[in-house]
DNA sequence: AAACATCTCAACCGCGAATAT
DNA sequence: CATATTCGCGGTTGAGATGTT
């Protein structure tokens, strides 16, 4: 037996929605906010509507602080930096881009952002770092547990990220404003804690741009996906003892603590193989695998070619484990 | 100008999570 | 605590727009 549906299927009307049906929407919603059920919202509001069809037409259309219009270059990084730190954790991406939505940054991603940076997402070889524009690369990675560079988009004092958009903002009341996802709250509170060291990624046009080769083997025109793997977790390194550290590893899918372990510039060795089976999930589970159906993952991993220095001088990220801990 | 291919994006679907009863 | 209901999310679809031949 399937699910019940959410409302009478043959007494509702779909499809694209009329401006009359806007307005009486936009109406109801600025008199008498959502009352709390979406369910019942057409019924009172006088629409021929499901409820999830009204509130997603509010949420992804009518809203007032939608933003429409093109991506900025801005806007692009953001996206591209944060789907590969979460992977498609829309609604997550979308709260960090004031006026856009998940339905906007998925959209976005799979028209435009997927085939920039792959020039088709169903064949590599076509994909081209030379036609990437070419920005600094700004890893930072920092032994002594200091705060991040300001420069990278994960920064503390951009109040965008890893937030929910404030809702103050809005001049007129949010009938239903999105719950923040406990997921942005463990991350604040990951990125916010004083003993954190990470890789984030200032610009992920940049890091491909980085990974350009002089061989012609189609593979490795490919970024190090070693070290982009990395970049879904954060890292962090507490001493323990002179020459002692405890390892602090944070996922999207959970946190890994490794007690008593060498200084972090032994690290460098960790195989690809025991990291990721540290962190709990395999390198085809990695959203940037799973998008470009790869198979041949070592051979991108021992790509020598891809190796990316940041500002400082402490990162090297050629492999897993590495880029952090080097 | 017409036919066809490709792209865009609003809307739908079904599921898991959260909440109410 | 169990069940029902609702919400919110990510994946997918398809109509209309746009580009190409």
């Amino acid at each position: 037996m399937g699910r019940a549906p959410c409302c009478d299927k043959a007494n509702v009307k779909r499809g694209p929605w009329s401006p009359e049906e806007d307005a009486t929407l936009k109406n109801y919603l600025h008199k008498h906010g959502t009352g709390g059920n979406w369910i019942s919202l057409p019924q009172r509001a006088g629409l021929k509507r499901c409820g999830k069809s009204c509130r997603l037409r509010w949420l992804n259309y009518l809203r007032p602080d939608i933003k429409h219009g093109s991506f900025t270059e801005e806007e692009d990084n953001i996206i591209i930096s944060l789907f590969y730190k979460m992977g498609s954790r829309w609604s997550v991406i979308a709260a960090n881009l004031p006026g856009r939505t998940d339905n906007d940054v998925k959209n976005h991603w799979n028209t435009k952002l997927k085939k920039k940076l792959f020039g088709g997402s169903n064949n590599i070889n076509k994909f081209n770092p030379s036609s990437i524009p070419k920005i600094d690369v700004s890893f930072t990675y920092n032994h002594n547990h200091n705060h991040i560079n300001n420069n990278n988009v994960f920064n503390n004092n951009n109040p965008s990220i890893f937030q929910a958009n404030p809702s103050s903002s809005n001049p007129t009341p949010s009938p239903s404003p999105s719950p923040t996802p406990s997921y942005i709250d463990n991350t604040n509170h990951n990125f916010n804690h004083h003993h954190q060291s990470y890789v984030p990624i200032t610009s992920f046009s940049s890091l491909l741009a980085q990974c350009s080769t002089t061989t012609t083997s189609p593979m490795s025109m490919m970024p190090n996906f070693a070290s982009l793997s990395n970049m879904d977790h954060s890292i962090e390194f507490i001493q323990s003892s002179p020459s002692r550290y405890s390892l602090h590893q944070s996922s999207p899918t959970g946190l890994a603590v490794q007690e008593n372990v060498a200084h972090p510039e032994e690290l460098s060795s960790v195989s690809a193989g025991s990291s990721s089976a540290m962190y709990g999930s395999s390198l085809e589970d990695d959203p940037f695998f799973a998008e470009l159906g790869f198979g041949l993952i070592q051979e991108v991993m021992m790509n020598p070619n891809c190796s990316t220095y940041g500002d400082q001088e402490d990162i090297k990220p050629q492999g897993l484990g590495q880029s952090v801990a080097n």
